[in-house]
DNA sequence: TGTACATCAGTGAACGCGCGTTCACTGATGTAC
DNA sequence: TGTACATCAGTGAACGCGCGTTCACTGATGTAC
């Protein structure tokens, strides 16, 4: 059989980015690609069509995460919010409003964590980060304030790791805690 | 060939943990069974005869490196300093210190992320975690100060996992921030 | 002090199977004329 | 408007091999008597 009717090549792609992200939350990275691609309504063959290889699918996954973290900062930037710090702010919330999902901030860590071996994908997660950093430091926050707040926000996201699961009443403390010290003068 | 004279059981062990540490940084959870016994020195049985699965090794791994990490802050102890927060500030100055070798903290977090998956370990993260807690929040200092700081120390150890990693004289100045939060009454 | 026996700490070859990858083939959709 | 052809988006069977695991065997060390 052909091409399935009903569906565009597109959709089909990112079930397939779907279910890879599902599957990778329960099995980890062992997850097959038999597995990802019956989940997705797909044959094998299909998906190997869309990510000529295991590592392209992981890759593009990472891809897909990083770019919709930094989508859903841009969407928490506060626009009648014009002090400094404002894309700071936004980073804060998205990243707390992250680690209040435990387990998907994992799964997202654990792609990472894993591919961090592929050579390509630690270039890309460079890329990534240096571009955070000039965004960041272009925000008019002093060194230090910048230093402690992205370090807590990050910090909040990654304990779920290693077993360290703040309370979601201490996650918002920290929140505004971590507000708090981007607001200057006071 | 039997034993081999020269070196002792428990040597052989620790010999196959160290490797297979090697290994997981150069090449991730990939690393193959022979190569972690060829590295120590020893038959590919050999290795199984320590650990009777590739599953056990990574869980010991997760274990020696979780214990390693606890003596280090114990050890991290001003003696000197019996005002609240002491074990607190060992921690923080641990994980800068750790975090100051960005290749061996991602090597661990990628062993862990990948275990994540196994039930097991998970438990016993969490079980680890959890006598943290209690540990630090014994520790007399506020709440809230806690909060920022740990998860600030945490942060500065799990970053360069997804690429982003802090320049040493950053770090430092972070440890500076950090331990200067944890003394009260200022 | 020697001997017999059990256990420890391995060796190294063989197995087997899960899983990523290849490949020949196919039915829809789009395009030229 | 029909026809021929190319391309797209898949199917599903087969392959092959890397790698974890099993297994029969072994030489050193420890223990009982």
């Amino acid at each position: 059989m052909g091409r399935t009717a009903g569906r565009d090549p597109e959709q089909t792609r990112s079930a397939l980015l779907d279910a890879a992200g599902q599957l990778v939350r329960e099995r980890g990275i062992s997850a097959t690609l038999d597995d990802v691609a019956r989940r997705a309504g797909v044959s094998k063959g299909g998906l190997l069509y869309h990510f000529a290889s295991k590592q392209e699918l992981l890759l593009a996954m990472a891809h897909d995460w990083l770019e919709r973290f930094r989508m859903a900062v841009l969407a928490a930037v506060d626009p009648d919010d014009d002090a400094p710090g404002s894309l700071v702010r936004a980073y804060v919330r998205t990243s707390i409003d992250g680690a209040l999902d435990a387990a998907a901030t994992r799964d997202a860590l654990v792609v990472i964590a894993h591919l961090s071996t592929v050579e390509a994908v630690t270039d890309l997660a460079r890329a990534d980060a240096l571009r955070w950093q000039d965004d960041l430091r272009a925000d008019g926050l002093p060194e230090d304030v910048l230093l402690l707040v992205l370090a807590a926000a990050d910090g909040a996201s990654a304990q779920p790791v290693w077993g360290m699961e703040p309370a979601p009443e201490e996650l918002e403390r920290l929140r505004e805690q971590l507000l708090a010290l981007t607001v200057l003068d006071q």
